[in-house]
DNA sequence: GGTTAACATGAGCCGGACTCATACCACTCG
DNA sequence: CGAGTGGTATGAGTCCGGCTCATGTTAACC
């Protein structure tokens, strides 16, 4: 698993002091995130909140960007932990019954993890602005299509466990559907702060179709 | 159709000039738009290349996202006139073709309209980071959940084209299916500057095996 | 104990969002 | 035709947030 320091920071923290520093500060950017969302919350209200000065934040993170970006992959980790942990525990016996547990496994970590999902994965962690920058460096490389990495993790597992076959259609599909999936799932927390459910509920209804007619039932 | 000062302007222009200024704002806002991106977009080269002193800038929009909204719901407007212009010229004998159709108008229009799909409808037009919004006063109420409107509209259009029969289902499932199809093709156009072609048929393909359990064949 | 390199700090710089005191203008009325 | 009046236009200036860098502090090694 790619770990926060998987080339989001600008040093990586040696003592143990340091390292706790940026847990405490990613913990802080997380509970702003919920409470002013992105673009309200700033680097030195994150840095007073976790004790750190605005100095050290800088040494660890090259700029706000980076700092959100280092959490939505910590996010991502312990998301895709708990799926992961789901798939070996139970192994659902069907295509509709793992990608149902997936929306769930979203709710959940939405429920209780707090900046889980206010950042898009694909927006935040591409380039600022989309593919169209242009005077500034690009960070692109590093991120591109993030939500790739969710359906690369996902193939692994799926094609693992359900026997499938793998190739570009599938891929193609997996990121579609994680794609798809996200943005209503979003919708579902934006209309009700606790996840409309029927908007759940339709989220794994608009996975099971679009899958079903690409996918073998194991 | 609601048009640019429909809710978004603090003062509606009255004279020719204004209004051409304010025209002249939106354009310069999407070219901008689509060179930096909406972070690095900048009020005051809005301005400057509108040939707009910053001050009346803010005699009609009341801040960055005032003006992005205003824009927001102009390209929305736009993408609206075309379908129903599409589809009163030559109405589809089928639900399938029907979204096809709304799927190439969005392309069409990402092509051709500056700033188009840069900003996400749902995201940018309700509050500004979402409803956790705490401290400041709260510009939900007129702009909540506005890809609703696109559902709302397609569905009047949908309802009367197709004769299909209305219902919360079905509205449901129309504000799921905008939300799924506009973020497939953002990521059509994030991984491609032109829209990659078979992400854009996967986007057709996911709408048609959604909506194909809910809808009747016309 | 002394030398050196790594690390920590926060005052301050730069620039962007937004305001407000002032100037300008169109129009009315005596 | 000039004074009065209410809306409109303007841009210098305020405030604040992202980010830096000169300086102070600690650790490590001889």
């Amino acid at each position: 698993m790619t770990n926060v320091a998987g080339g989001t920071l600008r040093r990586r923290p040696a003592q143990r002091r340091s390292a706790e520093r940026v847990e405490r500060m990613l913990d802080e950017c997380a509970r702003l995130l919920d409470e002013v969302g992105y673009e309200a919350l700033t680097t030195k209200e994150v840095a007073r909140r976790a004790g750190v000065p605005i100095g050290t934040f800088y040494q660890f993170f090259s700029d706000k960007q980076a700092l959100v970006r280092a959490l939505a992959l910590r996010n991502l980790d312990a998301f895709l932990g708990r799926i992961v942990a789901r798939l070996s525990a139970a192994p659902p016996s069907d295509w509709a019954e793992m990608t149902d547990l997936a929306v769930d496994e979203f709710v959940a970590m939405k429920r209780t993890t707090p900046g889980f999902g206010v950042v898009d994965f694909g927006e935040v962690l591409s380039a600022p602005g989309g593919p169209a920058i242009r005077g500034t460096e690009r960070m692109l490389d590093a991120a591109l299509e993030n939500n790739a990495i969710v359906a690369d993790r996902l193939r692994a597992v799926v094609v693992e466990q359900a026997g499938g076959a793998a190739g570009p259609g599938l891929d193609r599909a997996l990121v579609v559907a994680v794609e798809a999936a996200d943005a209503v799932l979003k919708l579902a927390f934006r209309t009700r702060p606790d996840g409309d459910p029927d908007l759940i509920a339709e989220c794994k209804l608009l996975v099971r179709r679009y899958l079903a007619g690409l996918l073998p039932r194991t």
